[in-house]
Order: structure tokens, then C-alpha cells, then sequence
DNA sequence: ACCCATGTTCTTTTT
DNA sequence: GAACATGGGT
């Protein structure tokens, strides 16, 4: 049986009745004309201009099913860049679902994934070492702090956030220190200043053996450039290239591209080892560039705030002679509705090719709109929706509430909370910027790169052991003159004058990374509890979760944050436990990868990576991170001036234009659904400002929008108005609506309990993963916190408790915001109580027993 | 060296 | 309204 023999697809698109048909292609079935021509397409260099939601990803996977069946690639033999992590497994997985086992061995990676994974086979070339540490913008932002202090750059107005996205800049375009030194106006002084910080921060990564997000892309040219020997076995290796999202590559991934795709040079090929095969070669003995598929939307170009450069994609055809080009218009997933919207929104910008977006699958509801008086009416809105659809029988996997800045899920956050619903923060992967946790990591990145200052800074300080300032920086010092590892420098602080409770501080340290450091490499964890049936197996590193548990164990992290009197500490506890079960799942996810593969994977999460397609919540993200996904139901919020488009890119050349793809980008999330709303009046930081209509609500035709409540009506009723005047100035239609759809809801919850179940921790059958538990904690913490008032740091404004408030159906009640109403049924159980509650004016409610605002009548 | 209290500065989007 | 920096007290 041959390997490329394509196994059964199974049901992927159409298989349904393709199975008896033997005329039938699966790969090609139900794929329209431009899609087929997409997928059968040969040549040197592809682009497929893919409109939102025109079906891309099934091109694509498709195209690369097709290459491996026709035998014209290995698996081996194809390199797929994806935006995220989560876009690199979908698509690994559609491909098997489609080529079964066939299809192992590609690299389906994100640009950032792929060349982590080229660097570490390589570093030894750049005088790095393989365990290399990836810095993230926060790390970069120590370091930058330590240079700007040193040089004192910071009276001539640098801060770490500046001269650190203006380094980033400069190294997506690939310029580096000395390249710019040599363009800079060097009678100025900020700019050699700039200069200085710049080299500065180049050579302490480099001490560090370190590399931040940006050398990772950029160092990885570099290395190819510099050495055409490695760059042929990749050349050589990788056949077919495709990338995604390809109108989002900065200069920086576009050379990559260029370098991967080059001929191998006919220098090389002689020296390839093993040599090449007389089929590898075209006429001339050479090895050809790999073929390059693109895939990429103009329309949908958010990125050029970090350098992404519209005109890769824009001049592709210019760029790879003998290009094809495909453009996909047809739509399969939104209705007419918003695919009007979105065309007379993105017909805006004049700098644009004239592209329409159609579909044959009718107009679908309307758009709806609404104005809230405040972001928090506003979010009451949205929930008030949310659950509408739910009852409706949407669930809540298919809604998605998107706003443009990460500070807007405040207000949304908590009324979710109050109503029940359960939620999911994307992007907002706070967990890893946790202090405590940063902490524990600081340990696992020092044992795998001991020159790393930054981790090692953070370890020496946490917990608390008597070694400040004074001791790191003599450590310091003594290092760098001696030319030795921090560890190492530690282990010979005798030579150093520390006092003895220092220096017994810093050698039981450096005792400990010692152990942690073998067991890491598989030396055998001696005195400490050694991993159970493993016996004296010398060379098998210890899974990440025993190395954390020995580190968190010895160091006392959390017995020392339980002891501790502040609440905020046991949470801190519960954080750290939680990154030992996160190591664990890493571990049993894939056994023996070890501590680089741990620290690599947790450097380049992505904002969309931790979506959870089974979690059955609603999510909550930035427009940003929506690109590339779909909901049945979306919410755009604060759609407001200022805010989309915001005010920072009104000053910028092409900013209102890239708000304005922005905003394309999230309208065509929507499949059946659209809700586009505003507040009126918006509290930026402490007091409230009036906010006006953004400028893209105007561009969508009027007879789109169903409004609930116009931005016109609320205006003229002045705008600052309470919430409870705002209760009960709703249209009294609306509730009549929704009153009688409750009753059916009120049956359908006592019934079968669903809506305990929907509150409940979310899948409460299936395994949850060490992450969601964290997350459900923390959502808990602030439902208490939501509860008590909005004073989290208030003496003696504890999270609001209800505790064991007996309630029965046929009490009555007050809420603070829906007023008096009737308990009609109490559903779940302890903490998760809910009563259902109909109000005398907004109908029917379901409350946490525990938290919602409210008294009980009698 | 550590802890606590009081000011101060922000807020675009992210691998 | 929160993270952070700074400065005084122990």
C-alpha cells in the first residue's frame, strides 16, 4: 500500500455524497471553479487572494492534500506558515482528516515556531547555545530599563516602551545596529544616545545568549546570508512553501520567504550531504527554488503597526516572476446583510483594489444596533442579547463579543457575570505575566540557559532570602569579569565578601539549581522525590512537572505565600500549583520533549491560542485577535470615535484607513448574526467623557441597521443619564418580546437544568485543562469582586456574600438594578445557586444566588 | 533588605 | 483605577 494512498475522508465538506461516486475527487468536490483552480494550480509562485470568508483554509489544506497525493511533495517536503498555533493544529488536523497518517512530517508552524526550531538546530553557528532563552516583550522591557538607567538615557526622554518598539521596528526591517549607525544624523545627540541603547541592548542578548521576538525571524535571515550552506538544506528540503495571512508579513518574514525559496546555489549542491539526486535537479544541475503559495486579503491588513508591509502582498506578482494569481470573491460564511455592511464600509478606503464580497445564501436579519447611555448599559445590551440567542438556541461557542481595546472587557465582564453567562477572555493570556509565575518560570528558563540576567534577576529576589540589590549586582560583576555562568558565579561566592547569611543564602540557591539542572538533563534527582518507576535511567531528563515541583517545593513559594494574611496571596498560591498542572499536562502531552520545548511553547502562545472550540462559552477578544475566525453571533462594541478608529491612529498616515480594515476584519466574523453598539458617554480612566458615533457606524447604509435604541435617541435625552432611569426608558416592545420568549425559557431551564449547567464550570464532565480551572478561578474572584461594589481595595467592602440567603420560588425581591421581582424556580447548588427570577419591568432574569445585587422581601 | 504608604503615569492593536 | 515608582520607616 503506498503511503500516499489517500485514506477516507471521512465527511470533510461534500464527502457525504461523494463516497460511491469513483468519478468524484474528494479534494475537488464541491469546490467552486477559482477554489479548484486554487487547489490544482502549479507552477513557481501562487497568489490566492482570498476574500473574508471565501473558504481559504480549505484551499489551502486541500491544495497541500492534493500535492502529497499527485506525489509531487513529501510531507517532508512542505512548509506551512500560520498565523497562530491554534491555525497551525487546525489546519495539521484538517490535512489528516483528509490524508489520514499520510500526511506526517510537515512543518505547519507559525513564522515565529519555525524559526525557533531552525535556530536551535543552527545556534552554535552564531556563537549561541541551542538552550537559547526567548525574551518577551516584557523581558526586553527589563532589559531596557537596566540600559536606559545605566546610560541615564532617560532625561533625554527614552523610556523602555519607546526605544523598545522603535529597536523592533528597525529589526523587522532587518536594518541592525551598525546599518543604522551608519544612516543616523550623528550630530544629534538623541540619536546617538538611541544608538548607544541600541547596541547596548544587542550586545547584553547576546551575553544572555537570548533572543527576542523579533531576532527570531531576523537572526534566522541572517543565518541563511550568512551561511549558504545551512540555507541549502533548507532550500533543498522545503518544495512547496504556503503561507497565510500573507498580507500581514513584514519585511522581515517577507526575506525569510525570499531566502527559503531561492535556488539551492550550485555551489551548494555539490556539497550536499547526502549528495543530490539527479531528480532533484532541473536543466542547468541546479536544485529550483521551492514552489510559494500565498494567501492573503489587502482588505484585512492590521498589522502594520509592527511592520507588516501591504505591498507583499500587493506586489507579489512583480515580486515572483511567472506568478498565478486566483482571487476567491465568492463568501460562505456571512449573509448578504453584513457582507453589504462590510463592502460599504471597507469602499471607504480609496487605496484599495476594487474587490465585492458576495454570497447566494439570501440576506439574512438585520444588523442590529444599539446606543447605551454608558459602556456599562452598553454591556447590559450585550447580555441581555447573549442570552436571547441562547434561549434562541445559539450556543454560546457561537457567540463572540469583540471591542477594540483590551481595556473595554471591563464593563462587559461584569454583567456577563451577573447574568450568568459563562465567558472566555482571549488574548488577555495574563497567566504567564503573573508575577508569582513569572517567578517560578524564572527558575526553568536559569536552569536551561545559567546565563540568562534577566530570569536570573527575577529568581534571586523571589521568594524573599536576604539577597538584594548590593549581593546581585557584586554576583553580577564578579560573572562578567570572570567570564563565567550566573550559577557558577553563585557556587564561588566565597571569593566573593558576603556576609555568612548571604552567602548561605546564595549557596543553598545555587545548590538547588544545581539538582534542578541535572535532574533537567536526566543526571537522576538524588535526595528529592525522584519520579516514581524511573530507575537510575541516566539519561532521561525529568518531566518539566517533577523539576517544578522540586523548585516550587524547595524554595517554599507557596507555603510562603499561604502564610501570608492577604487573600490576593492564596490566589498567588493557587496560580503556582496551577503552572504545575499546566507542566504536567505539558508533559503527558508530549512525554520526553523537555524544558526547552516547555519554554518555547510557553514564550510564543498566541492571544487566539488558547480558544477552546468545545469550551462552550462565549468569547471575548480584541478585533486583532478575531482575524481568522467566525462566529454565527458577534458583537462589535464601542463603536465610537476614538475607539475604532481609535485616537492614536487619526494622527497616522493610513491609520484611519487600517481602523477601517480593522473594523472590515470584524464585521466579517459574523455568519447569521451582527450587533454593532455604543455608548454614549465613556469613563476613561476615572471620569466620563461624552463619545461620538464612529465615523464607520455612518458608512453603513441605513436600512441595514435595526435600531434598538439609536445614537440620536439617547443624545437627546442628555446623554448622562442613570441606570435606572435607563431601565425602564427602554421600549417597552422590547420586553413585551422578551417577556413571553422567557416563559418558554423558564420550561426548557426547570426541565432539564441547562441553565445550572451553563453557569456551572464550563464542561464540567470532561477533563477541564489546568488553565481553565485558573481561569474559572479567576472569573469567580472577580464575580466577587463585581459583586461588592467595584471597591476591590476598600476596607470593609468584602466581596458581596448573599451566603445561605434562602430563597424559594414565589419570594419576592429587590435588585439593585432590575428592581422587584418573583423567584420562579432556584436551580444548582451551593455557590452556583441561580434563581430564576421574574422582574415586574425587565421580565425574566437568572441570578447567582450567591452574588447578584439583591434583598429579599417579605 | 524589606515593607508599607503615598504619589505618578498611563491605555492601541501583538508574535 | 491600577500598575508602578519612589521614599520613609523599621
Amino acid at each position: 500500500m503506498s503511503e500516499f494512498e489517500l485514506l477516507d475522508p471521512g465527511a470533510p465538506m461534500g464527502g457525504a455524497f461523494g463516497s460511491g461516486d469513483a468519478s468524484v475527487d474528494p479534494l475537488l468536490d464541491g469546490l467552486n471553479p477559482a477554489q479548484e483552480r486554487a487547489v490544482i494550480a502549479r507552477g513557481p509562485a501562487l497568489l490566492i487572494v482570498a476574500g473574508a470568508g471565501s473558504g481559504k483554509t480549505r484551499v489551502l489544506t486541500h491544495r497541500i492534500a492534493h500535492l502529497i497525493r499527485e506525489k509531487e511533495a513529501w510531507p517532508s517536503q512542505i512548509l506551512a506558515i500560520t498565523f497562530t498555533n491554534k491555525a497551525a493544529a487546525e489546519m495539521r488536523e484538517r490535512i489528516s482528516g483528509l490524508l489520514g497518517a499520510a500526511s506526517e512530517g510537515m512543518w505547519v508552524s507559525t513564522f515565529h515556531s519555525a524559526c525557533v526550531r531552525i535556530l536551535r538546530r543552527e545556534a552554535e553557528r552564531f556563537g549561541y547555545v541551542a538552550g537559547f532563552t526567548i525574551y518577551d516583550s516584557a523581558d526586553s522591557r527589563a532589559l531596557l530599563k537596566r540600559i536606559i538607567k545605566e546610560l541615564d538615557a532617560d532625561t533625554y526622554g527614552f523610556t523602555p516602551a519607546n526605544s523598545g518598539s522603535k529597536i523592533s521596528k528597525l529589526k523587522n526591517e532587518l536594518t541592525d545596529v551598525d546599518a543604522y549607525a551608519a544612516t543616523a544624523a550623528v550630530g544629534d545627540p538623541r540619536e546617538r544616545l538611541f544608538i548607544e541603547i541600541f547596541r547596548m541592548y544587542e550586545q547584553e542578548l547576546r551575553r544572555a545568549n537570548a533572543f527576542d521576538f523579533d531576532d527570531l525571524i531576523g537572526q534566522t535571515v541572517h543565518l541563511f546570508r550568512a551561511h549558504p550552506d545551512v540555507a541549502a538544506v533548507y532550500q533543498r528540503r522545503f518544495r512547496h512553501i504556503l503561507v497565510d495571512e500573507y498580507q500581514d508579513t513584514n519585511h522581515a518574514q517577507y526575506s525569510l520567504i525570499r531566502e527559503l525559496t531561492r535556488p539551492v546555489a550550485t555551489a551548494e549542491v555539490e556539497r550536499l550531504v547526502p549528495p543530490a539526486r539527479e531528480r532533484e535537479l532541473d536543466g542547468l544541475g541546479q536544485i529550483p527554488g521551492a514552489s510559494l503559495t500565498v494567501v492573503g486579503d489587502s482588505d484585512q491588513s492590521i498589522y502594520a503597526f509592527r511592520g507588516a508591509d501591504i505591498r507583499n502582498i500587493v506586489e507579489f506578482e512583480r515580486d515572483f516572476v511567472g506568478a498565478e494569481v486566483v482571487k476567491l470573491e465568492q463568501n460562505y460564511r456571512s449573509t448578504q446583510n453584513i457582507l453589504t455592511a462590510a463592502n460599504a464600509v471597507i469602499g471607504n478606503n480609496f487605496d484599495r483594489q476594487e474587490k465585492n464580497l458576495w454570497t447566494s445564501e439570501g440576506d439574512g436579519a438585520k444588523i442590529v444596533g444599539f446606543t447605551g447611555y454608558s459602556q456599562h448599559d452598553e454591556a447590559r445590551f450585550v447580555a441581555e442579547e447573549i442570552e436571547d440567542l441562547h434561549r434562541e438556541g445559539f450556543d454560546y461557542n457561537d457567540i463572540a463579543v469583540f471591542y477594540r481595546t483590551n481595556s473595554q472587557t471591563r464593563a462587559l465582564e461584569e454583567l456577563l457575570i451577573r447574568a450568568a453567562i459563562p465567558y472566555r477572555v482571549l488574548g488577555g493570556t495574563k497567566f504567564y505575566e503573573r508575577a508569582e509565575v513569572k517567578d517560578a518560570m524564572a527558575y526553568l528558563t536559569s536552569i536551561a540557559n545559567p546565563y540568562d540576567p534577566i530570569a536570573w534577576s527575577r529568581l534571586l529576589g523571589a521568594p524573599k532570602r536576604g539577597i538584594g540589590p548590593m549581593a546581585e549586582a557584586q554576583l553580577a560583576n564578579f560573572q562578567e569579569a570572570q567570564g563565567i555562568s550566573l550559577h557558577e558565579a553563585m557556587l564561588r561566592c566565597d571569593e566573593l565578601a558576603f556576609g555568612p547569611k548571604v552567602r548561605g543564602s546564595i549557596l543553598g540557591l545555587a545548590e538547588l539549581l544545581t539538582r534542578a539542572s541535572k535532574m533537567a538533563v536526566g543526571g537522576g534527582a538524588t535526595d528529592v522525590t525522584a519520579a516514581p518507576g524511573e530507575d537510575a535511567e541516566e539519561k532521561t531528563p525529568a518531566p518539566v512537572g517533577d523539576l517544578l515541583k522540586l523548585i516550587l517545593d524547595e524554595t517554599e513559594m507557596i507555603e510562603k505565600l499561604r502564610a501570608k494574611r492577604d487573600p490576593q496571596d492564596d490566589a498567588r498560591a493557587e496560580n503556582l500549583e496551577e503552572l504545575i498542572a499546566v507542566a504536567r499536562e505539558f508533559d503527558v502531552k508530549q512525554p520526553g520533549a523537555g524544558l526547552l520545548a516547555f519554554l518555547t511553547e510557553v514564550s510564543l502562545v498566541a492571544a487566539a491560542d488558547d480558544l477552546d472550540d468545545s469550551s462552550g462559552t462565549v468569547s471575548l477578544m480584541t478585533m486583532h485577535t478575531a482575524k481568522g475566525l467566525e462566529y454565527r453571533a458577534v458583537f462589535i462594541t464601542g463603536v465610537e470615535e476614538g475607539l475604532i478608529p481609535h485616537q492614536m491612529s487619526v494622527d497616522e498616515v493610513g491609520g484611519v484607513n487600517e481602523e477601517r480594515r480593522l473594523m472590515y476584519v470584524g464585521i466579517t466574523r459574523a455568519r447569521e448574526r451582527l450587533y454593532i453598539t455604543l455608548a454614549s458617554t465613556r469613563a476613561t480612566f476615572g471620569d466620563i467623557s461624552v463619545a461620538m458615533p464612529s465615523r464607520f457606524l455612518q458608512e453603513i447604509p441605513e436600512g441595514l441597521i435595526d435600531w434598538r435604541q439609536s445614537p440620536g435617541e439617547v443624545t437627546s435625552r442628555g446623554g448622562t443619564a442613570s441606570r435606572a432611569l435607563n431601565a425602564s426608558a427602554r421600549p417597552g416592545a422590547g420586553y413585551a418580546s422578551r417577556g413571553s420568549r422567557s416563559t418558554e425559557s423558564a420550561v426548557s431551564f426547570g426541565s432539564n437544568s441547562s441553565g445550572a449547567a451553563a453557569v456551572s464550570e464550563p464542561a464540567s464532565g470532561n477533563m477541564q485543562s489546568a488553565l481553565d480551572q485558573w481561569r474559572e478561578r479567576k472569573r469567580a474572584a472577580k464575580a466577587a469582586q463585581a459583586a461588592g461594589g467595584g471597591f476591590p481595595n476598600t476596607i470593609g467592602a468584602g466581596a458581596r456574600d448573599n451566603g445561605d440567603l434562602e430563597l424559594t420560588a414565589g419570594d419576592r425581591l429587590r435588585h439593585d438594578d432590575y428592581g422587584e421581582g418573583r423567584v420562579t424556580s432556584v436551580t444548582g447548588a451551593g455557590t452556583k445557586r441561580i434563581a430564576h427570577v421574574v422582574f415586574d419591568s425587565v421580565g425574566e432574569r437568572k441570578l447567582l444566588v450567591k452574588l447578584a445585587p439583591i434583598t429579599k422581601l417579605d
